[in-house]
DNA sequence: GCAAACTGATACGGTCCCGAAACAACACGT
DNA sequence: ACGTGTTGTTTCGGGACCGTATCAGTTTGC
């Protein structure tokens, strides 16, 4: 018997969304939360053409979501000295704690729901 | 020690998400995701006024997502006989599949995780 | 030195969403 | 019957996002 079952897995998603609904902070767009995701879990350095490949989108839409993200305090760009065409993204401390929280949301929720 | 930890969870996360922007069905916002999860994992009647408390929103929001999600075919609405004020809301096959569909991706996606 | 290739950013036109306010349809108490 | 309150929808101005195409800066190879 699989520890998670797909009713547990959707009442969790569920959950999960609804928190970060209720929450006033200013929600992210669903690839902007999958960019933030993959900066910070995905072993660096992080490119905007990187990134555009690995979601599967172009690069105009890696490289406006940094801008909102970049204001949000959540990452940072910095040129690469080594090639200066490239754009490297950085993690903040804000970035962390902000998925720092998300983490601990996501296990209060599992827990809720009895996972 | 807890089943889900920090670190599993937001991989998690960041995979079902992935999956879901690669997908290329058109992308839900998160509001209209939670809507779409709330019409179908909580018990009815559902109404726009609910709705619109349960996920603390303003009522235009849900008319708006119903029309999107309408028009999808995620979710159906249907006067209320008794009180034709109200509107309920009510679930389609096709919701039904959409979200079983995506109740197995993060299934499938939580093993690859090792949860 | 210079043209071609590459990287990230920007301009443009279009679409969608938002919050506040106004609106139409309906129920209910007097 | 009629005014009040309720419910859901629509309108309006503004903002954010998207995809395509284009641009500026940098590197590379001849």
């Amino acid at each position: 018997m699989p520890l998670l079952q797909p009713g547990q897995a959707l009442t969790l998603w569920q959950r999960a969304l609804l928190a970060q609904v209720h929450n006033a902070d200013p929600d992210l767009t669903v690839r902007q939360m999958t960019i933030l995701l993959t900066v910070y879990l995905n072993p660096p350095p992080h490119t905007v053409r990187g990134l555009a490949e690995y979601l599967g989108v172009t690069k105009p839409v890696i490289s406006r979501a940094l801008d909102t993200m970049g204001t949000m305090g959540l990452v940072r760009r910095k040129r690469d000295e080594q090639d200066r065409r490239n754009v490297l993204i950085l993690r903040t401390v804000d970035g962390s704690l902000y998925l720092q929280r998300l983490g601990d949301l996501i296990i209060e929720t599992a827990g809720e729901v009895g996972i």
